[in-house]
DNA sequence: TTGTATGCGTTATCAT
DNA sequence: ATGATAACGCATACAA
């Protein structure tokens, strides 16, 4: 390997000028720093980054603590978080914890001195305090349950859309609305449900348990979740996905009991991943903007990075917009069939 | 920060045990690993990466340089590669270049001396050189052109696939079948241009250049083709998207034509990422399983890094399979309508 | 403007 | 079994 060494002896200058050369430094002369530069390029030399790192103590990294890496959102949030990064001079440095505590440690661990900041999406309730712990650099929450001046997060206006999602299916007609519930444990699941029973609430329709079915964000529980929801009676006449992966695996469900959709049953899903629209019929949904907010998260621990110590640490909250399209609908009026 | 000294004075101990414990040395009683052990967990100390790296000359990371982030596909890809790595102890490092030659020139540069190899998948042709020529480490090289004994790489066995699904929808009675194409100057899409050629070619039906409309891999231009190919007389009754994205434009721009597919013209795909099954109707493809090829690909390089000079570079392929959906089917006779 | 020398945090070699 | 110390490759304060 060439090392910065090579290049001085070979260009006949100290390792302080190469150096100053590499870095753009104005205290060389036009002459010297062509030499220098020729050199370099002609021994194929550039710089070590670990090496250089611990010098300057940057890294220009920035790390990614993803609990999977399956599906569009996740896909969304890198494109978002990698583009501003690049931008700024960083790169990345992925990893999936599948939220298993030894996992995280692991990636915690590996990450000291190679990244100067992580952003951290743990849906597992008490890993941001695990974080907390063990992080000697700037993080960046994204949707967890934490509070206060002590982290900085970032969130989904999670209830708010659900709320809306669920008056705007009120405003149809419907008034059995059943729910595809995410994970037990998950932060952006439990506040979905809260919105949806708080619109149900307000618009005077008491709840009823049995309307709410388990899911776990995957497709295939938003299937068998359908297929249970087909079965109470009176039958519901919507179903609000938590996400996007079950309310099209409630799709498929409904398509091969040979329920109509929407006039048999409204079918409506939370965050817009990109096949949402391509769905038959197109989804209506609750949109987030996934690479907005992985962009916005990468702001966030930017900032904190270069602000070092005066950086006040906030919760922010990202808005989210209905996306109405073919999937909802008028409800059949019962009394007519 | 807390470094290894700090550890060393609070135990009582030189910088050389605390290491030597945290490297599980056998040269270190269990007296004393125990005490070092608590202390370390007492100040909350980690090693700092770039430094062991730069003793070590490892860093146990590979970097992944892919030409985009958008999509299943490169999600899917990076999944696999993130599992292999992970169970060997690695990380990644995530680098776009939009396939531009100083992207590419950036993103090399800053892996030096933060990866131990690189896995590269850069669809211009050329870039290979451009990587072979700056890396200082092995590198995997994913669906390129480059042949020889210079290189690693990975290829999908495109041409065959497109072959075997031209051969399918003529074997249904297709004569007039179109294709979709990729990016010009894409290896992929060249070859799965060649192989639709050939399989029409090999069944007697002559080449339509009228029937090849051209696409860019993204689901938009593959509405506009499907567009264009609609006006085309007499009208293709099948229609074969370089990949599955394209397909997915095809079928909303047929529907909103009120083209029933498939009874009035089939469409297939190519990869099979994961939405393909929940359109609708459901999308026949070539399957690519795409985080097998991640997998493969970063056996391989790993391969490469720990056999370093031993290590023979060669050419591999990986298979597909064909996936039948509902998308295709017999042609509707034109005689009979 | 350039060179010398020290330090960054860790591992590894050589003593002890 | 443990300690002192020289690398590792680079940046930078200080000298010249």
């Amino acid at each position: 390997m060439v090392t910065i060494k090579d290049v001085a002896r070979a260009a006949g200058v100290s390792v302080a000028t190469v150096s100053r050369v590499h870095n753009d430094s104005a205290l060389v002369t036009a002459d010297t720093r062509g030499r220098v530069r020729a050199v370099a390029e002609r021994l194929g030399y550039s710089p070590h980054a670990a090496a250089r790192s611990l010098s300057t103590r940057k890294t220009n990294g920035i790390g990614v603590l993803l609990p999977d890496l399956h599906g569009e959102f996740y896909s969304e949030l890198i494109r978002g978080i990698d583009q501003r990064a690049q931008r700024h001079g960083f790169h990345l440095l992925l990893a999936s914890s599948h939220n298993e505590k030894a996992a995280i440690a692991a990636a915690l661990q590996s990450m000291r001195g190679r990244v100067d900041g992580l952003i951290v999406m743990s849906p597992a309730p008490g890993a941001h305090l695990q974080v907390r712990d063990m992080a000697s650099f700037p993080v960046v929450l994204l949707n967890s349950a934490a509070v206060g001046a002590e982290f900085d997060a970032l969130a989904v206006a999670n209830a708010h859309g659900a709320t809306q999602m669920i008056a705007h299916l009120i405003g149809l007609g419907h008034r059995r609305i059943a729910m595809i519930k995410g994970p037990v444990r998950n932060h952006d699941a439990a506040e979905r449900l809260r919105g949806y029973r708080a619109a149900l609430k307000e618009a005077g329709i008491g709840a009823d348990e049995s309307l709410e079915a388990q899911g776990d964000f995957t497709d295939a529980s938003g299937y068998a979740a359908a297929n249970e929801l087909l079965g109470r009676t009176p039958r519901p006449t919507a179903i609000f996905a938590a996400n996007d992966a079950m309310a099209i695996g409630a799709l498929s469900a409904l398509r091969e009991a040979g329920v109509r959709v929407p006039q048999e049953m409204a079918v409506t899903g939370f965050d817009d991943i990109p096949m949402a629209r391509y769905m038959h019929p197109p989804l209506s949904t609750v949109r987030v903007d996934i690479a907005a907010l992985g962009e916005r998260a990468t702001d966030r621990l930017l900032e904190a990075v270069a602000s070092r110590r005066k950086h006040r640490k906030r919760r922010e909250v990202v808005p989210v917009t209905l996306v109405i399209r073919e999937s909802c609908n008028s409800p059949v009026r019962r009394d007519a069939s």
